[in-house]
DNA sequence: TGGAGTTTGTGAAACTAAGAATAAGGCTTC
DNA sequence: GAAGCCTTATTCTTAGTTTCACAAACTCCA
């Protein structure tokens, strides 16, 4: 598949926005072609940057029609690699961990959690959603039996260094990371940081600076 | 408090990550200062960064010598407005809900999730850590006597828009939305959405891309 | 006290992303 | 089949963000 040599951050961060609207479009909508501007009105991006981004990575659209729903979704799924589904282990069987086992989106996305670890003695064995709990005493089997490559860190802050490491350790090469700091890997190691206190600073600075 | 008249986006986004930094060092660190070096190694942002993004709201440091480490923290707070604490309202008391209401981090920045609200009426006088969940119906209430501004949204995707719609009517000013959809809103409603799906396709797409 | 070594604050430069303008292809209607 | 209206793809311009470079301020030590 074609790709410029250089695509901006911010692009590949809408490309999943683009994707789900258009798991949408072709559910709900009976229009097999969507344009630019349609597209981008549903997600409050401007049609210039729909198609700058989709440009990126080769020509799905047809001048004076639009994109075809259906092949741009195919398109959008090969490009962000969820035309496959990653098996994944998550760490930590606390609230955090059960809420994104149970979450719906992630299946459509391409992301299965296959295997639930804890190091708690009481919560190994237990069920989450249907996932048995594991002994961290597990973790490399797994990974190497089901070629794991996707780690979650659903653990408190003291833990999620070890954790980390344990991952490594056992071969895991992305790091989904739910704790709020910042997880010290070795070259070659991919790390997303989801940190929810962030977002909720982000919201009060505004709130309180909004009347000066 | 002095503040430039524009200020990027991505700066305001950093400020809680040093916020937090720092609290790390005045807990576990004998350090009084702290250098833009030390702060950004900490982080992985240049020190440049460190620097330029204080430099927005005053001088905060001591050339030669660094930022004091209590001073600048507690400048910190009062920049990001977590030096008071924000009630919070949260809807939806699945496994999402309760995960936040028990999440750690956010007593620490400001923000207190004073109610959690479900239409669901099997969940309604449960207990949602220390949290009685109460009806939709006690919404308006709540949002007027306790002068809550932000509002929660943990439901399912098909019920996000109208409990942003009852949010509103309510009185909410800051909507913090974990359902994946974008919620339409009136002039002068700040929403963030966090949208999970959005952080695991971007980790997916590096590794489908990554040899290559 | 003065010089060497730090570290901040900031204006300028370089870089990155977004937006506007334009060119080119495609549909519809007469 | 030609004119007029759409819509995409691409180039060019503008805006936003990061990095660089250096003056100013401070510490330490001789």
């Amino acid at each position: 598949m074609k790709r410029s040599d250089y695509i901006p951050k911010a692009t590949i961060e809408r490309l999943p926005l683009y994707y789900r609207c258009l798991e949408k479009l072709s559910a709900y909508e009976q229009d097999e072609v969507v344009s630019s501007r349609e597209l981008g009105e549903r997600l409050g991006i401007p049609p210039t940057q729909v198609r700058k981004d989709l440009s990126y990575y080769g020509e799905f659209g047809r001048r004076g029609v639009g994109y075809h729903v259906e092949d741009l979704k195919k398109s959008l799924a090969k490009i962000l690699g969820i035309n496959k589904t990653w098996p994944a282990v998550l760490v930590g069987a606390g609230n955090l961990g059960r809420a994104l086992v149970n979450y719906e989106g992630f299946q459509k996305m391409g992301l299965q959690i296959t295997d639930v670890i804890d190091s708690d003695l009481d919560k190994i064995g237990n069920m989450v959603g249907d996932i048995t709990v594991r002994s961290t005493k597990d973790l490399e089997d797994i990974v190497k039996t089901k070629q794991v490559k996707i780690g979650i860190i659903a653990v408190p802050v003291n833990a999620a260094q070890d954790v980390t490491d344990l991952l490594i350790a056992a071969g895991i090469k992305s790091i989904w990371n739910f704790a709020p700091t910042r997880l010290v890997v070795p070259e070659g190691i991919m790390v997303r940081n989801e940190d929810l206190s962030v977002g909720i600073v982000s919201l009060i600075y505004h709130l309180s600076w909004e009347n000066e």
